[in-house]
DNA sequence: TTATTTTTTTAACGGTGTTTAGTTTGTTAA
DNA sequence: TTAACAAACTAAACACCGTTAAAAAAATAA
């Protein structure tokens, strides 16, 4: 009797293929391209059937958000081989600019959620690694909810900056360029001061 | 012939009565509150009437938005008569902060636009209180654009943070307490590092 | 095959921004 | 005062949107 395990899997398809539907609109015109009726469109069936397989909109937008974190904080992790925890923040502050840069839509839709869920996952990942260079003497000796309250704003608002195309008309390797010269002069302030 | 001029006037009249409508539509619920034909019920006219003094709604929305940079900027001279630089912008640096807590929306409006022109005064303005704050030697001597992007970015991602309510359930009061905390050790780092 | 359950759709409700064509009102000139 | 014109305004429609209730279709069980 693998009726009910088919159904499963045919529903967990359709999930599926309702998020990839969305999630190519969304890539292609950012959140406010994501409409129910568009995604029914594409793949053939009425708005109606959506509502069978996620409560709302809201559930699916969630869902491609989840995506997203995943992403980011592989993406964080991309110098985790690093041993010298210094070294990996700095890494990993760029790695935080450059997927903004790469992924703009992405990025805001990462914080643009009021369950405050995807920071909390990143706000973890950062303060681990804070807290390793802190122990390390490599940072100044600090709380480490400020430490990472400090480096989360300074690389969320550069981020944020960086998108909002402030610098004129820059090419995406020019960008990174620039942020990486900010990231290592804030850096070095948090090796002396604070 | 006064009567062009008394037209002019009405005009004037009846586009403040939809801004005022907007934003008390906008106070009240944030961006997604104000609908043209929500606003055209208010004053008693047909949505197509607001046609009449504006172009779309993108153009209420900007107009709102020219409003609160004019409140933000204000919010940020208070403590224009110190005379000492580096206390200006601890001072300024505090009051960015206060602002975002307490007026959320607000806050929120100033940053979501495309056309980065609402920055630039803010940004503008921060630059100058950095250049003096570092011909003062009371800051590290470097380049201003640098130094303005990383306390730039600083504050606005700080302020962001403090909106998503990161930090658990906390008064105002408290919020205000912690990033004065923070924004202390910031800026102490700007004194010594970078 | 028939009965039952599951899946899907039709059609509607109430909302949105915006435009066009027509009506009403105000102004000017005869 | 009246006819002509211009300005202000609106009704109605277009094309969307998210969501839901009820009817229809399809799949499964008896």
């Amino acid at each position: 009797m693998g009726i009910s395990e088919r159904k499963k899997r045919e529903r967990a398809k359709m999930q599926k293929l309702i998020l990839d539907t969305a999630n190519a609109l969304f890539v292609k015109g950012g959140l406010q391209n994501i409409s129910i009726r568009k995604i029914a469109d594409k793949i053939e069936y009425s708005p109606a059937t959506i509502y069978l397989y996620f409560k709302d909109k809201n559930e699916i937008i969630n869902s491609l958000r989840e995506n997203s974190v995943n992403d980011f904080i592989k993406k964080l992790e991309e110098y985790s081989f690093i041993k010298d925890h210094f070294g990996r923040l700095k890494n990993m502050s760029n790695s935080w600019v450059e997927f903004a840069i790469s992924n703009p839509e992405k990025y805001q839709l990462l914080f643009d959620n009021k369950e405050k869920v995807s920071e909390d996952k990143i706000y973890n990942y950062l303060s681990d690694i804070l807290l390793k260079s802190i122990s390390d003497n490599r940072i100044q000796r600090m709380p480490v909810i400020e430490g990472t309250t400090i480096v989360f704003s300074f690389l969320h608002g550069l981020s944020q900056m960086v998108l909002s195309r402030k610098f004129d008309i820059r090419s995406k390797a020019e960008l990174k360029e620039f942020a990486e010269n900010i990231i290592n002069r804030f850096l070095n302030g948090l090796r002396g001061g604070y």
